[in-house]
DNA sequence: GTCTATAGAATGATAGAC
DNA sequence: GTCTATCATTCTATAGAC
């Protein structure tokens, strides 16, 4: 097996190791913060290949970004069994996501939703068409009320997600997987099948 | 009165007028996204007025920020009465807050916070040192669940601003307040005061 | 496939005239 | 107090050699 000669075969995993240095990066630092620079220097690869394969910043983000956050799974997980538990298993579920794999992304994710205007703009529309058309018949709720429901227990996932694994506040980023489901998951519970007093759809 | 000739006189609002932009421009775009030559423009000055006024883009940020949040004023608010409606009490004036004129402010420094990496950890001690060690002798509670319990609450309060008053998502941006506080109230009561089962801190 | 070199644009900051 | 002019830096993006 020779193998010593000739140029350095161009490695299949270029691109892979472009990805997952660029998911560190915009998590670690945003999607201003993170420089194209910086991402290839974390890859280990030359800046200009970045662009070889995603050509702009934004397109190699949206790659990223390509399946962050499979919120029909976490809709699926949580609505598969009884419905008096739909909150622990929805706040379950949720955090199991973000601390799998596509954690790194769904911190990467929130903060660019937050951090810039285009992300903004593109993520509330993306609740629109895909979490609330796939949540509200699924959760079988009351269509005057669904969307105020959601939002609300989404809210408050997504404050916990910021607390827990973007600002890291203490106790709440070393508690327990567990401690958390125990302690917001009737709040959850609550928003999406129990009483809201006098609450109409603004 | 003759006041046609000679130089225009020094405009004493300049200074308030390049705080005021400086406000609406971090907050709309982010602490990145909002440039000194931008600011500048829109307090209709010259970009070089605003470091002579403020020195750095940092030291602008601060001043801009200089009370944007009086959490002590909140948890008085809260604290200052019945204590089985902490919970809407609390809403209610957190939610003013952002609704009143340091709206603004609380929009910058909750995108600044998530945003960049300088202000996260900037935050986060802020927390520590004064959001909890004020809030946990007002509200009496068991020190051993105090901290999980108080972050548990602003991690929701927190959320549902972001998803308010950042993202702008509905119905929650337009909903009124009061259907808000009877919403997330009782979250918060059964956060600060309620069972949680089984949590200890971590 | 991979790299060097550089264009082109935007920004934070400074010096100094008026 | 206010402005012009400019420097130095940083970044995205492209062109082209190997």
């Amino acid at each position: 097996m020779v193998r010593r000669t000739g140029r350095r075969p161009g490695n299949p995993d270029t691109r892979e190791a472009i990805l997952s240095a660029a998911r560190s990066a915009f998590a670690e630092k945003g999607y201003d913060g993170a420089s194209i620079r910086a991402i290839a220097t974390g890859a280990g690869v030359d800046p200009a290949l970045v662009h070889h394969y995603f050509g702009t910043k934004d397109k190699l983000f949206l790659a990223t970004m390509n399946s962050p956050i499979d919120p029909v799974d976490i809709i699926n997980e949580a609505t598969d069994g009884d419905r008096d538990e739909i909150g622990v298993r929805f706040v379950r579920a949720f955090l199991a996501m973000w601390d799998g794999p596509r954690g790194a992304a769904a911190v990467a994710l929130l903060r660019s939703v937050v951090g810039t205007e285009w992300t903004t703009k593109l993520f509330r529309e993306f609740i629109i068409t895909q979490i609330l058309r796939r949540a509200v018949p699924k959760l079988g709720l009351d269509p005057q009320q669904a969307h105020l429901r959601i939002t609300l227990a989404a809210s408050h996932l997504v404050g916990l997600a910021l607390a827990r694994y973007v600002i890291k506040v203490e106790p709440l980023a070393s508690a327990s997987t567990e401690t958390l489901v125990a302690a917001v998951g009737p709040a959850v519970q609550r928003y999406l099948t129990g009483d809201l007093p006098d609450v109409f759809p603004a």
